[in-house]
DNA sequence: GTCTATAAGCCGATAGAC
DNA sequence: GTCTATCGGCTTATAGAC
C-alpha cells in the first residue's frame, strides 16, 4: 500500500543500504516492527534475506535507524520553524503548522518514528527517548514565551504542550493519503486550533 | 509493569477466560500483539499454554474480544456523558473530560484498543472500525449541535472532531499511573482546551 | 478443563560458494 | 556484496493422558 520514497533517507549509502530502509520503513509502518519479516523487508529491496546483514547486523537496528533518523529530521523541522521571525503567535502558528505538514506528508516514517518506539533495545530506547524530549521542550518553550508576553492564556503549560504535541503526532497515525484534507490544509487547520487553545487572540475571521 | 484488573472484562466467565483475558490486555499493552507469547497470557493467568486453547480459538480471538468489549464500553462511556442534562457547552465540556478520563483510568485497555487494531483478521478490523465511527459521529454530532445553537465557530466540524478525538485517545499512549496529575486532572484540562478550540464563550477564570 | 508433550512451520541470523 | 542453502530456536496450535 504505501511506498513512500522518504527524502529523509536520501544521504543513506550506498544504495542497496537505503533501499533496505526504505523498505524497513514502509512494512513497519503497514505491519508493525514484530510483524514484519527480514525476508518482507529484504523482498522489498529486491534482495535476498541473507543480502539484509551485509548492511544491518539486526532487524531492531534498522528500526534504530530509522527512528534515529526520523527524529532527527522531525525536530530540525519543528525547531526551525519554531524560530521564523515574528511574534510569538505567529511562531507558534508555523510551528504547528510545519510540524502537521510533516506528518501528514512523511506519515509512513512518522508512523514508524511514533508508534514502533517500543519495539527498540533498551539503550536505543533511552536515546530516542533523549531526542523526544527535545521536541517537547520546543514546544513548552514557545508557550511560555507567550505567556510571558501576555499573548497566551494558559493555566499548565506543561499539560497543554504534552496536548498540542498529541495533536500533532496523531496526524501520523489517522492520516491517509487520498483524503479529504491536504497535508497544508490539516496543518493550517490544527495551527488554529493550537491558538485557540492557548488562548491567543484571534486573528480576523472563521 | 501493569495489572490493572479491568472492570470492563468483569462479566467475562468462566472464571479462568477472564484471568486469560486480563493477561492477554496487559501484555498486548505492554509489548504490543504480535511480540506476545500465548504462553506469556497463559503465564499470567497461571495456566500453561495449551489451556488458552481451550477458551479461545486463537490469539487473535482474544484480542477480538479485548477490542470489541473494549470498543463498547469506551463508547457507551463517550455515549452517556454527551448526553446529560444542559447546554451543548456543558455537555462537550463533561463528554471530553469522562472520555479523557476513562483513557488514562484504563490506559491499559485503551492502549491495547486503541493501537493494536491492525492485527486483528480482515472480518474483525472491519467490525471494530464501524464501532470506532460511531465514537467519531457522537463528537461530531456535539460539534454540530454546538454550532447551530451558536455557541460554536467551528470552521471544519468533522476535521475539527477528529482533531479532538486525537486528543483524547493519546492520552492512552503517554499517561502512566505514577505521573503528575490525576486522570480527573487531565480530564479537566482537556476540557478546557477543547472548549477553547470550538470557540466556546470562555466561562470565568483561567 | 487442565496438564505434559510435541507437531509443524516460520523466524532471525549464519555459512560458504561465487 | 549478493546469492542459495540451512541451522537452531521459538511460535502457535494440537494430541492425548488424567
Amino acid at each position: 500500500m504505501a511506498e513512500t520514497a522518504d527524502e529523509s533517507f536520501g544521504g543513506v549509502t550506498p544504495d542497496a543500504a537505503r533501499r533496505l530502509l526504505l523498505g524497513a520503513v514502509d512494512a513497519f509502518a503497514e505491519r508493525g516492527f514484530h510483524a514484519t519479516t527480514t525476508r518482507d523487508i529484504a523482498g522489498r529491496a529486491g534482495m535476498s534475506p541473507a543480502a539484509l546483514y551485509i548492511h544491518y547486523r539486526t532487524k531492531e537496528e534498522l528500526l534504530y535507524q530509522i527512528s534515529r533518523v526520523g527524529h532527527e529530521r522531525s525536530v530540525v523541522i519543528l525547531q526551525e520553524a519554531a524560530a521564523v521571525e515574528g511574534g510569538v503567535a505567529d511562531r507558534l502558528d508555523f510551528a504547528v503548522r510545519t510540524f502537521v505538514r510533516w506528518h501528514a506528508e512523511h506519515h509512513t516514517t512518522a508512523r514508524v518514528v511514533q508508534y514502533e518506539l517500543s519495539a527498540l533495545e533498551d539503550g536505543h530506547y533511552a536515546e530516542i527517548v533523549s531526542m523526544r524530549r527535545r521536541t517537547e521542550e520546543v514546544l513548552r518553550g514557545l508557550l511560555e514565551d507567550g505567556v510571558a508576553a501576555g499573548e497566551f492564556t494558559v493555566s499548565d503549560v506543561r499539560g497543554t504542550a504534552v496536548a498540542v504535541l498529541s495533536l500533532c503526532i496523531d496526524v501520523a497515525r489517522w492520516y491517509r493519503p487520498g483524503g479529504p484534507r491536504t497535508p497544508e490544509e490539516i496543518g493550517a487547520l490544527y495551527a488554529g486550533l493550537v491558538l485557540r487553545m492557548v488562548g491567543a487572540p484571534v486573528p480576523v475571521a472563521d
